[in-house]
DNA sequence: CTGAATCCTTCAGGATACTG
DNA sequence: CAGTATCCTGAAGGATTCAG
């Protein structure tokens, strides 16, 4: 029987639905500072304040709330040691780790093509109308 | 003579130092559709309602927008046919080719560990007492 | 030292309508 | 077909203050 005109979807949407894990990847990795934070984190245990200085220019509520997140969602595991004043350690899961490495990936590619993006884009804005 | 106590940045904010263009990578990529639409022009060029139901779900002005961005960041070229209608495709530059191949490594870890994300938060959302 | 709580601003993104 | 123009909302994030 014919097919109705609702079914196959474009390769480019099959391509689209396929790629989609990728969504929730970002989402982990998404924000402003989760990838800094990761990045700190990765050379070892690392207690709150020194998470502060390393990432630099994050505020005490969003180190909070990015840790928070990134305990949830187990990449770093959280060790309390009830000493006074207290001390907290972050440190990388095993799974944070792969993504870490991964991340190596793209922040190669960025170094190669830090210098194209920053002449296509010159390069669009000269010709483009100036946008008043 | 002794440094003073202001220099020798810790190894950790060294290490998110060095993995800064990252940001930048995230810039090009970051929002809800970039990557879908970068996926859905990776197959070839295609045309602006091909890409709208292919990404499914957004809206003409994102869309407009996003495309917008990746052309003038040189991640895609706009080509215009002068035809009524009017015919306008996107293609991927080789340089987004390079990111999408490099993003695959993304989609991987993503699907490797989805499961494991997953447990992990059911696991800590039990585990905290409930945020009423 | 390590947070939680509160207030405020900014802006990505959605809905809708109009146009060459 | 391929956009542009407006209006509006929600969520991210900054600043500041309080607390165990």
């Amino acid at each position: 029987m014919s097919r109705s005109h609702t079914d196959v979807p474009s390769p480019a949407r099959q391509a689209v639905l396929e790629s989609c894990p990728i969504g929730e990847v970002l989402d982990h990795v998404a924000g402003k500072w989760s990838i800094g934070i990761l990045v700190a984190a990765a050379a070892g245990p690392i207690r709150f304040t020194e998470l502060e200085r390393a990432v630099g220019g994050i505020s005490r509520r969003m180190l909070t709330l990015n840790l928070r997140k990134l305990e949830r969602d187990g990449m770093l595991v959280r060790t309390v040691y009830p000493t006074v004043p207290p001390k907290v350690e972050y440190a990388l899961t095993p799974m944070a780790r792969e993504l870490h490495d991964t991340l190596v990936g793209l922040t190669d590619w960025a170094e190669r093509h830090r210098g194209a993006i920053a002449a296509a884009r010159a390069d669009y804005d000269a010709t483009q109308p100036a946008a008043v």
